[in-house]
RNA sequence: AGCCUUAUAGUGUAAUGGUAACACUCCGGAUUUUGAUUCCGUCAUUCUAGGUUCGAGUCCUAGUAAGGCUACCA
């Protein structure tokens, strides 16, 4: 997990821009507008951004709302926000920002671009500027207020910021050209009328910059160095650059595009997963299916994880879809190392010990992390009943089954070895108890000779057996077919991801703090619930993470 | 359709113009008191066709495919 960071082509820019003098130091920002909740795929920006502040001394990174639409934006979402960036282990230490407290430097821009005679006030609709935008095929053609004088555009424009028109009925627009193969450079609208309420600025102001305006304006004003975007964001690098030039900003910002993240199976759009909270298909915008940073932290995801993940998809221009496979891997690795191991059965099948009291052995000593010693070690107790995982007993083995079945051996992991002398079934034909016999002196011990046992189950004390609440879910929140997902939910959700059971787990468990995860030995690894959790009650788990599973090749 | 961008194993990424590398997945094999972990091994005419060059994954041209843009969202 040690892996230094490989130099992608946004480092050797950066690399190449310090040394060449051209900047001192490095700062960048991310720059999330607060209508959602973040989810993974902005743990990639994330990690880039305050990664290159974190490799360069000096440099920075900061952590910007960039809430220039009132009707989408709430104050909700910058705390969840906020939040979410320190558990993904950033710090923005002092440099936290709002778009909205550079209104005025924003409108002063724009008063600026008018004096210029790049800028006017157009009062036609929104369907005629539309029309008159042309398409990529055919130029645009000039408004009717295009040519107005600069004094009748300063009338107009304070007309616009005082409430003299209503929601509509005037933009100011950018006096660049309509003839342009990118459509984001015909005349392009900076500033929008909204009589709404923001969640920061309250009712202040009436108009709204666009983000083409806005966002520049932002970047030069902070002194970014470097401004990181994703792809779709690349044909508005003109018209990011035209605005740095012709307003009077402090500095000149270098915006450059990459890839942005996308899953296998998985629904990264703001727009879908809003959906899926208000339609109340899940439970909150936390829910441990889906993709959100807060719904994979309440997973039981460790945060270190997900930036080593990010670390190693790399940052390309490559338009690619990343195979979930690579997130799991990274997740198992983790706990795998960090996970202390516990026994629990998540569907019990009971069996007795027959000979228990011939050599009884009221407990065993258990590793809690069979590779590292640091783990300690700790006591179970053990008496002639335990619960076994109903899986780990069949009446009639399949090929290579090296489990319980009639008359073989099997090892209790920490414990002897045991050998099945009958079972038992209830009227329904089900298998209800298991009858074994110990080998004695076998704790510990390889076996015996003329004994097969090939496999070690884990198991759990009846006498002691404690109950807990486990959810298993199976991938993040997945679809059957990635293009059905259009428009509807129905193929979305996965009725056994929310399948929930009873587990008879180690006493020792209980009240453990929320967070915590356990590998719950060839069940896969659990978390506490961070958000269910009652201390001193029946513990909840999620599964994070099933285990590997090889079953049927090898021994 | 016009413009912009991209193209390296199944997936994601490497490779001063000089032997195509790493990780994940899959599949084999070894070890294993978790069928986990760990370890080892197999898997590519670098989208196609031309060109420049002693030499091209890398540079040039054309083609193909994919993504983006034609919002008073960001």
């Amino acid at each position: 997990m040690s892996d230094t960071q490989k130099a992608d082509f946004i480092r050797e820019i950066i690399a190449a821009d310090l040394s060449s003098g051209k900047h001192e130091t490095t700062i960048t920002r991310f720059p999330p507008e607060p209508n959602g909740y973040l989810h993974i795929g902005h743990a990639k920006s994330i990690c880039l951004n305050f990664g290159i502040a974190q490799e360069h001394p000096g440099a920075k990174c900061h952590l910007r709302f960039d809430d220039t639409n009132p009707e989408k934006e709430e104050t909700e979402y910058v705390e969840s926000i906020k939040e979410d960036v320190k558990w993904l282990g950033f710090d923005w230490g002092d440099d936290l920002y709002f778009a909205s407290n550079y209104f005025q430097f924003f409108h002063d821009c724009a008063v600026h671009l008018i004096k210029e005679g790049l800028a006017y006030v157009d009062e036609e609709s929104p369907e005629q500027i539309k029309l008159h935008r042309g398409n990529v095929n055919t130029p645009g053609t000039p408004s009717q207020f295009r040519e107005r004088s600069v004094e009748e555009n300063l009338a107009a424009f304070e007309k616009m910021r005082s409430g003299g028109f209503k929601e509509g009925e005037a933009v100011l627009r950018a006096k660049i050209g309509l003839t342009s193969s990118n459509m984001n450079m015909r005349d392009p609208v900076m500033y929008r009328i909204m009589h709404a309420h923001h969640h920061n600025t309250g009712s202040d102001w009436c108009i709204y910059p666009m983000y083409d305006f806005a966002h520049p304006l932002e970047d030069a004003l902070e002194h970014i160095t470097h401004s990181l975007c994703t792809l779709e964001f690349e044909n508005h690098r003109p018209l990011y650059d035209w605005f740095i030039k012709n307003c009077p900003v402090p500095s000149a910002p270098r915006q450059i595009e990459f890839a942005r993240l996308s899953l296998t199976y998985t629904i990264m759009s703001k727009r879908k997963l809003l959906q899926l909270v208000q339609e109340k298909h899940v439970s909150g915008w936390d829910d441990p299916r889906l993709p959100t940073i807060s719904g994979i932290r309440r997973r039981g995801y460790p945060a270190a994880a997900i930036r080593h993940f990010c670390k190693r998809i790399g940052i390309t221009k490559f338009n690619g879809t990343t195979d979930v496979a690579l997130l799991e891997h990274d997740i198992r690795d983790h706990l795998n190392s960090t996970a202390p191991r516990r026994m629990a059965v998540l569907e019990p099948l009971k069996v007795v010990i027959e000979n228990f009291a011939e050599e009884p052995t009221p407990s065993l000593v258990v590793s809690n992390h069979p590779q590292d010693e640091s783990f300690g070690e700790r006591e179970v107790s053990f008496s002639g009943e335990i619960f076994i995982e109903r899986e780990d007993f069949q009446e009639i083995p399949e090929k290579k089954y090296f489990r319980l079945a009639p008359d073989k051996y099997v090892r209790l992991r920490g414990g002897p070895i045991i050998q099945c002398t009958g079972f038992e079934k209830n009227d329904a034909g089900e298998i209800i108890l298991v009858r074994t016999k110990l080998l004695p002196d076998t704790t510990g011990k390889d076996s015996p000779e003329g004994v097969v046992c090939k496999a070690a189950i884990h198991w759990v004390d009846a006498a002691t057996a404690a109950d807990a609440e486990v959810r298993l879910y199976d991938r993040l929140f997945t679809v059957e077919d990635p293009d059905a997902a259009e428009g509807g939910f129905t193929t979305v959700l996965n009725p056994d991801s929310v399948k929930t059971i009873t587990a008879k787990i180690e006493a020792s468990l209980a009240g453990e703090a929320p967070g915590t995860s356990f590998q719950f030995e060839r069940n896969g690894y659990f978390v506490t619930d961070t958000k269910d959790h009652v201390p001193g009650d029946k513990p909840v788990f999620n599964r994070t993470a099933p285990l590997r599973d090889s079953w049927g090749k090898g021994r």
